[in-house]
Formats: structure tokens, sequence, C-alpha cells
DNA sequence: GCCAACGTTGGC
DNA sequence: GCCAACGTTGGC
């Protein structure tokens, strides 16, 4: 069981959308590195799903539903995507702001990397946010 | 709206 | 295969 993080700016596919389709596919990535990650993931896996931009902060949780697949969207066949499904709403978002000033959470790899839109979570840092965002 | 970070592209 | 130019992302 492994944990990640996905990044979504708001107005291209918000939370509350998330949460009103139950599952999407995660088109439209054309990073290697985040394509590799998601290459990586298996189903059950959990991910936070984070409001880049407009928000700057972690609003709730999805699962991985469905395996790397290639992405339909990507006309040079170079890149795939997943499927996620909606899992919990966090009671309090989790903000950067507060996560870079965290102990144990400043050093995650998405504040790190903040251009990578979908990067690895440790299982440490996974509870942590949790409790923060009270699920 | 600016700018830093960083990935990608293309000329050599 | 290097590296400059350029484009994109995302925080501030």
């Amino acid at each position: 069981m492994a944990y990640w993080l996905m990044k979504s700016e708001p107005d291209a596919y918000s939370w509350q959308q998330m949460v009103k389709d139950k599952k999407t596919g995660w088109s439209g990535v054309r990073n290697y590195q985040a394509a590799n990650n998601m290459k990586a993931m298996k189903i059950g896996d959990e991910a936070f799903f984070y409001h880049s931009n407009e928000g700057k902060e972690i609003v709730g949780t999805v699962k991985i539903s469905k395996l790397y697949h290639p992405d339909p969207s990507d006309e040079s066949g170079k890149f795939g995507m997943v499927e996620v499904t909606a899992g919990s709403a966090f009671k309090t978002p989790v903000g950067l702001a507060e996560i870079k000033v965290h102990e144990k959470l400043k050093d995650m790899a998405f504040v790190r990397q903040s251009r990578l839109s979908v990067s690895p979570v440790t299982a440490a840092e996974w509870k942590v946010i949790c409790k923060l965002g009270g699920v």
C-alpha cells in the first residue's frame, strides 16, 4: 500500500467536481516523472487531492481504482493516466503554509518539487496529514 | 502580474 | 550529447 499526492487546479478540476463525479480519469499529465509515479500506483493506493493555485491546500483523499493505461487525450502516445475514486473529504483542509512549517511535513516531495503534479507521500506523512484534516 | 524553478525543444 | 532558448507551473 502506497500513498500519493495529486494536484489539480480548482479551475480545471475541483474537489467538489471530484465528489460529484465519484470517480474520474486523471488524464492530461504530460510530465515523465509524474507519469512514472502513476505507473507505480496500485489498485487501492490512496492519494491526497490538492488544490493548486486557488486554495493551495489538501482537501480530501482519493483511491486508485484503475491502473495506469494510455491516455487517449495524448496524441503522442507517450503518457498515460489512472482512474481515481473519491475518498474522504477533509473536515479541515490542510494548507501549504501549514505543511511548510510543520516539522514532520516540511520535507515532503511536493513541497520540495513544487511543479511535480503527482508525487509520493510517506506513510508517516499520510498519518499526520489525515489527523490534521480530521479524517 | 511577477518571477523562480525546472522540463522540453532544437540547433550545433 | 551539450546547452541556450523557450514554455509552463505554481507560489507569492
